[in-house]
RNA sequence: GCGGUCAUAGCUCAGUUGGUUAGAGCACUAGAUUGUGAAUCUAGGGGUCGCGGGUUCGAGUCCCGUUGGCCGCCCCA
């Protein structure tokens, strides 16, 4: 039993968890620099205010927060947006447009430990700024949906629902409804998929019973599931906003299917996403089963960026979280194995076939070959064992026998097929072993 | 923050109505085996039975507390 746990909530990654997960970063890294995306990153600790702006007092409960030595409010960070914010409104000026930017990081939340979430967690964002057409969702959403796909999953395994917090905002305006009443109905909307009914408590105990007419509308309208659906209801002498509203719809749907990616989009009004800083389009990824939480959310933010880093900028984003994400690849069977194993293995016979195992071994390394050897003496037949155990292709044989007559012995431990090689070029051989047919 | 449930070796688990020095398989280390492969045999290391207190002649076992895991609620940027 370990003397010391880790925190509740956080974890260790032994090499075996840590290859996962890299690997799972490599494959979010390419993806996201083949959509021309660059990486950039943000200190973990921020100060405390950072997140009070955006999101008020209240998110003070659910943050890792402390005063420092030098009497400051600190935070880890929660979330990336903020941090992000903060980079492109001190260069906005200067930065080429659209930034298209992502990161991959890890976060920290003060919360109860659930299935797939934890208080330390890892977040791939991506985000656009100074693009505020519905072409920056078109890539965005790509780009989360590619990301999941390069792994292996299919429109069987996962789907984007896409929804519009501009067009609810609309709609819920035509009905005669101001701001504050629209934005704590959003609210409802967010938590009607879970709650049912009870999600408009909160809003009745606010602004009195909700008129049962506007709320069959609002009802219906969160129903919606497919854009036929929103032209019909909202289509004929809609407002010239709301005409253009639909546009941009035709334009990111247009696109996304011309992507040949439709199959992994589903339009669903019942997403609005519970942040009040989302303006626009909002998406979120989930499995098909629906088992397990959202993989993935995001959407526009247009007014974040002048609040947070000083300078109006359009901007759309959203983050990728790692645990949910793994538990749907172990789930569909779907997680990389990634081999740790050496190329080379050497077999040695003694000090004095040590020494000249050495050079070449060091040699080979030069030139990026994983190469391993045993670091005691110990017998032949232990070392042919260890060999074959640490999954190496090869085993070079550095034995007494060989080495006087001026050769190394390589054997092939798949087929057990074995050659000799000059002594004087086992690097340039091994290469051309490799590189062989 | 609330509720349910669980906790014995690195892993999976056994452990009698409370009774001697807490076990097995797998894994790990070494030997049999000083020149060729996943086998076999033998030996070894590894446990304050999550932690603390209580009941008892005696607690892995019963009781209370606590910490941590899992599941659900709240929340979910």
């Amino acid at each position: 039993m370990a003397m010391f746990q880790t925190l509740p909530g956080f974890r260790d990654f032994y090499p075996e968890d840590l290859a996962k997960r890299n690997h799972i970063f490599r494959i979010w890294r390419q993806t996201a620099a083949a959509f021309g995306f660059v990486e950039y990153d943000t200190p973990v600790l921020e100060p405390l205010d950072l997140y009070r702006a955006k999101s008020g007092d209240e998110i003070e409960a659910q943050l890792f927060s402390f005063t420092d030595k030098g009497k400051r409010e600190v935070a880890l960070r929660p979330e990336m947006t903020p941090s992000v914010c903060r980079l492109v409104g001190e260069r906005a000026g200067s930065l080429k447009r659209p930034i298209k930017w992502f990161s991959i990081a890890e976060f920290y939340r003060y919360e109860r430990m659930q299935k797939g979430r934890g208080r330390c967690f890892f977040q791939f964002n991506a985000d656009i700024f100074g693009e505020a057409g519905p072409e920056a969702e078109i890539e965005l959403i790509a780009l989360q949906i590619q990301c999941m796909r390069a792994f292996g999953l299919t429109p069987d395994d996962f789907c984007i629902r896409l929804s519009d917090r501009n067009l609810w905002f609309h709609f819920l305006g035509s009905l005669g409804l101001d701001e504050e009443k629209i934005r704590a109905l959003l609210g409802a909307v967010d938590k009607f998929e879970r709650n049912g009914d009870a999600a408009f408590k909160g809003y009745e105990e606010r602004f009195g019973p909700l008129d049962p007419a506007t709320k069959a509308r609002v009802l219906s309208f969160l129903a919606i599931r497919s854009f036929d659906e929103i032209e019909s209801a909202l289509g004929a002498g809609a407002s010239p906003a709301i005409t253009a509203r639909l546009a941009d719809w035709r334009k990111l749907l247009g696109g996304l299917s011309a992507m040949g990616l439709s199959a992994f989009v589903q339009v669903d009004l019942g997403v609005v996403r519970g942040l009040a800083y989302y303006t626009g389009f909002v998406f979120e990824a989930f499995d098909r089963k629906g088992e397990l939480r959202a993989l993935a959310g995001g959407g526009r933010y247009d007014d974040l960026v002048g609040k947070l880093g000083g300078s109006d900028l359009p901007a759309v984003g959203f983050a990728i979280g790692d645990m949910t994400f793994a538990l749907l690849l172990d789930e569909r069977g779907l997680t990389p194995v990634v081999s740790q194993a050496p190329d080379v293995y050497c077999v040695i016979g003694g000090e004095a076939e040590r020494k000249s195992a050495f050079a070449d071994i060091l040699a080979l390394r030069a030139i990026g070959y994983r190469v391993d050897y045993p670091m005691k003496e110990v017998a032949f037949g232990k070392q042919f064992k260890a060999a074959v155990e640490s999954g190496a292709k090869v085993a070079l044989i550095y034995g007494s026998e060989e080495l006087a007559r001026g050769v190394v012995k390589l054997r092939d431990l798949g087929d057990r097929s074995e050659q000799e090689f000059p002594a004087a070029a086992v690097a340039e051989s091994v290469l051309a072993f490799f590189s062989g047919p």
